[in-house]
DNA sequence: AATCCTTCCAACCGCACGACG
DNA sequence: TCGTCGTGCGGTTGGAAGGAT
């Protein structure tokens, strides 16, 4: 028996919202905030609609700082390489993306980005494809792409665990060069000092150790980085990858003052 | 013009997690 | 410590729109 549904979905509206509902929500949120309770905000609203929707449409779609289409190039850099290393974390490659949403990167992804990059890399030989038996498992029926009944190939689950670098596309992602309209990179950043186990910074004095910077599972037990080579080597990428993996990196985005801006909506303290 | 096919994306679903009583 | 609740996240789906035949 699974936890009681936040709502009655018999009662409220689902599908897609009118200009209307749209403009309740976003004439309420402007007034009065979310209140911290997402739940209760239809109510309050007037709207007949899931306060999980309700959500959703604001994050995704009625805010006033989103962006849609018109991904760069940089962008589209920065989306494969953080795929490349991390997967499908999708919020955390958003949050390097001002203006994007975690569901608009999905969809970006899924619908276009992959194609291309899967393209460019086939073209380097330098590809192993998710859902391309060959690249996945020696056992090939561990996996399969299906066409949805709207025509989309979309790759099925594994049916056993796969090692994350299997399903992964490889890159030669040319270097992200710092761009005004990206989010910046925390004072923070830091290099590797070059024993391989201890990241120091400017002082050395903030030296880290490498298991308090990066996400738990991109650090092997042996504590090397896994996914370095994605980057074309870690020890030249360091100013990316210490935006990317920091745990607490809206705490340190808070303290850069003069970058708090920049910080995403949404992003979570700590990255687990 | 009609039909079929493909692409795209908004929205939904279920699960995991943290906060709180 | 445990149960409940709200939130956030990633995967998935439905259907509109546009292109191809």
């Amino acid at each position: 028996m699974g936890r009681a549904p936040c709502c009655d979905k018999a009662r409220v509206k689902r599908g897609p919202w009118s200009p209307e509902e749209d403009r309740q929500l976003r004439s309420y949120v402007q007034l009065n905030g979310t209140g911290g309770n997402w739940i209760a905000l239809p109510q309050k609203a007037g709207l007949n609609r899931c306060g999980k929707s309700c959500r959703l449409r604001w994050l995704n779609y009625l805010r006033p700082d989103i962006k849609h289409g018109g991904y760069t190039e940089q962008e589209d850099h920065i989306i494969c390489s953080l795929y490349s290393s991390i997967g499908s974390r999708w919020s955390i490659i958003a949050s390097k993306l001002p203006g994007r949403t975690d569901n608009d990167v999905k969809n970006y992804w899924n619908t276009k980005l992959k194609k291309k990059a899967m393209a460019a890399s086939r073209a380097s030989g330098a590809f192993t494809a998710p859902g391309t038996p060959t690249a996945l498992s020696p056992d090939a029926s561990a996996s399969s792409s299906v066409t949805s009944s709207s025509g989309d190939v979309r790759f099925a689950m594994y049916s056993q665990p796969q090692p994350q670098t299997q399903g992964l596309i490889h890159f030669d992602a040319p270097p992200c060069k710092p761009q005004t309209e990206l989010a910046p990179v925390p004072p923070a950043a830091i290099a590797l000092d070059g024993t391989g186990g201890v990241w120091a910074s400017e002082p050395a004095s903030h030296a880290v150790a490498l298991d308090d910077v990066f996400l738990p599972e991109l650090v092997g037990g042996d504590q090397l980085f896994p996914y370095g080579d994605f980057f074309g080597g870690l020890q030249d990428r360091t100013l990316e990858l210490s935006a990317c993996y920091f745990p607490n990196m809206a705490e340190m985005w808070g303290a850069a003052s003069e970058h708090a801006h920049a910080k995403p909506q949404g992003l979570c303290n700590t990255m687990t």
